[in-house]
DNA sequence: GAAGGTATACTCGGATAACAGCTGTCCGAGTACATAAGG
DNA sequence: CCTTATGTACTCGGACAGCTGTTATCCGAGTATACCTTC
């Protein structure tokens, strides 16, 4: 089980996106900045465009913009933008399948083991929900001269 | 990203194991008991027996059974046995590559992103490890007669 | 009748294919700009 | 000189292969049991 690298990347272009503010900029130059392929990391930036994220500008001098500022995004925006909103613990009823199952009555309530999969799962989506992209911006002004470093590699 | 299906049917085979008591049972009964592919559940089997989570007897009448009560076996444990002891969010240090890469100085402290992730991460560890199997069989104590029919269909 | 050896059947254990989803790439649709022609 | 039509280049957007990891299966190694032979 292992996280979308795309989400890696969304994260990452996102902050480069309000390091340089203002105009949209295209993903050629936002994949160039990380050494990334340029085409997946637009297939990425479609899903946050989806998501509402970043709003996408066409035609030439176009590219992709934050829609919010990064107060407004939160990490579990961004991973449910990436990887869909489906849950790391799936339920497949097998407690409904086998001897167990026929001998079983129907159940009624929600099965005990996805219940406290599910209740695991709703600490981390917390978790993630607590963070903003701007609480990461603070620890990155801690190193020097981000902010110039991004705009000559974005321009 | 989705969990391996083998964590559910891991957490519910050893439940039952708890639910029978006593000797061992093999592979075969415990997919039986919710129509899984014996093979299969018992290759999660020998995961939980790597983790020392149950202990394994060859030969005839031989088998499963837990190696511990269910007090001190925790989600956590179930979880790590199955997938390993992989991060969910894997750093691949972007932020090292690509002309923001080139131009900046080597990083000295651990990357921002990574770090924001981690922490929700160990939240979902923390909650994980915070439910023991134990906990999950009190709810399932609340519908009836599951013990005899867990025993039923195993014997 | 008892003891020992042997065959057997049943279990775990790991090595081997089949499938799904993530990863990466390509080409078409659409738009803003620049250019050139006409009034 | 100003307006307008047109061509062009650049962008997003979605459709198309490749690959890693999960899912599923099969066969061999090892052992307790039952049986048969022998004393």
């Amino acid at each position: 089980m292992r996280m979308a690298k795309g989400v890696e990347w969304a994260l990452h272009t996102l902050l480069n996106l309000d390091m340089i503010g203002g105009g949209p900029v295209g993903s050629g130059q936002l994949a160039e900045a990380h050494g990334l392929s340029a085409s997946y990391l637009n297939k990425q930036l479609q899903l946050l465009a989806r998501a509402q994220l970043v709003v996408s500008v066409p035609g030439p001098r176009g590219g992709f913009r934050l829609a919010r500022p990064l107060e407004a995004i939160t990490l579990l925006d961004v991973v449910e933008a990436i990887e869909g909103g489906t849950q790391l613990f799936q339920c497949t009823e097998i407690r409904c399948c086998g001897k167990i199952g026929e001998l079983s009555p129907p159940p009624t309530g929600v099965c005990a083991v996805n219940a406290a999969m599910r209740r695991a799962e709703q600490a981390w989506r917390q978790a993630l929900a607590d963070q903003s992209l701007a609480d990461i911006r603070v620890e990155l002004d801690g190193t020097p001269m981000v902010r110039q470093i991004v705009r000559s590699a974005l321009t």
